[in-house]
DNA sequence: TCCTAGTTACGTACACCGTACGTAGTGCGC
DNA sequence: GCGCACTACGTACGGTGTACGTAACTAGGA
């Protein structure tokens, strides 16, 4: 591997494994599920080359033989969460199953809330990723349309899970970083929203807050919101 | 100011002169004014709080009597490009008015391309996003429909908007870190799809590329998709 | 079989980051 | 006019990504 200099390159286009020298400690994989792992427990920022490193146990400038940048390792992240995707053989309903390839994309998301803030289209290329579109592409096989179109609509399927996901938790994610309890952040905040509201600046937003539906139930929300971009791609 | 232990507050509470003491060289505005300049022309890497100071012209911890956390630097920046969001009063066709309102929200984000990034339901408090928020419903009182699906709708058009253009820019954004030029790398991220894409596991991705359309016009992209949530939540 | 080149492993070092804290000077409210 | 709350800012600490030097190791070619 070497390559010490900064050469433009693909992680997924390095060979693993070179042959000459001793054999690598770890694999590509065991360094992923490391990094996921702190990410999971202790947030994305708790991500750094030294806590992976010691997560596997070994030297911080070791896991440079594996992963050149720490732009790779989330790199290799993001392809480990997404092998999480359990996929299936498709069958004739395509707005069906990008239902439940949603679902499940938004149950991935919130199980590693760390996912939205890395999304990216320069992520895409990774090989369970690929896989992934590839499953989406192959569930959509029955919508007459234009690949073109097919790829709009899982971009904007992706793109709906994603934001929703990221307003349902992004807080809380951030909080993190925070010396402050996120009790205490959402109280701060609500209490000053409802300040500013009440200060007759803002009519309609005071009219809106005033039909108070009481909590929100996220997933019906997310449902409803998905339901209605589908049927905006159905043939009438 | 002082407060220097840690308290939970928003920044938009905070007076931004108590009348005590000397008064303050520069304003809220200078100091958002100074992130997003360095943002727009270096990235939003290159905002740290020494760079902000040394664009203001002031010492590194000075910085910190207007600002206690480098978090509320973020939230001064998205409210001071939500100040450039141009309103007007709203007439009566809320489809073409929305429609006005994403194009608007599309170039400002193209004008900072920083933006996606920090997009967060937490920035959601800020005078000039409440302000925008307010005219957007402006924008629906034409709609029949209770103030909860109207939030929804817009909070869908937003997240339309913010997730187009990160797909469209993020590469550019991110390559800015990056060691090597924007070119080199789509190069190599080409070649190496290429050749996935050519190895034959992904059949229907091979097919969407075989039908090349061309170089992709993302305004066309955009508005297409655009359109069709618009009327997702058309009245029939 | 041995040699050597390319690899793994990893400690040290550097520049940069956010920011806690101490100190000095300034001007409003009492 | 006194005192106190504020502004200003230098220093310092613990964290980050990572360039580089060095030692140990192993497969390929002679």
């Amino acid at each position: 591997m070497a390559v010490r200099g900064a050469v433009p390159e693909v992680i997924w286009a390095r060979p693993e494994r070179t042959g000459r020298g001793p054999r690598p400690a770890y694999s590509r994989d065991d360094i992923a599920a490391a990094a996921v792992r702190i990410a999971d427990a202790r947030g994305l920022d708790a991500v750094s080359m030294r806590h992976v490193a010691a997560e596997l146990g070994c030297g911080t400038m070791s896991l440079y033989n594996y992963v050149p940048r720490k732009e790779d390792l989330y790199e290799l992240m993001m392809d480990a969460v997404a092998a999480e995707h359990v996929l299936w053989e498709p069958g004739g309903d395509w707005r069906a199953e990008l239902m439940r390839v949603a679902h499940q994309a938004r149950s991935l998301m919130r199980r590693h809330p760390w996912m939205p803030r890395l999304m990216s289209p320069v992520y895409g290329f990774s090989p369970h990723t690929l896989r992934y579109l590839e499953h989406c592409l192959a569930c959509l096989d029955p919508l007459e349309a234009p690949y073109g179109t097919k790829l709009e609509l899982i971009a904007m399927v992706n793109g709906v899970v994603t934001t929703y996901v990221r307003n349902e938790l992004d807080t809380a994610e951030r909080v993190r970083a925070l010396p402050w309890s996120q009790d205490e952040e959402t109280a701060v905040r609500g209490a000053y929203l409802a300040r500013q509201v009440a200060s007759g600046k803002y009519p309609r937003l005071a009219e809106a807050f005033a039909q108070d539906p009481g909590p929100v139930d996220m997933e019906a929300v997310f449902e409803r919101a998905l339901g209605r971009v589908l049927d905006a791609y159905s043939p009438h």
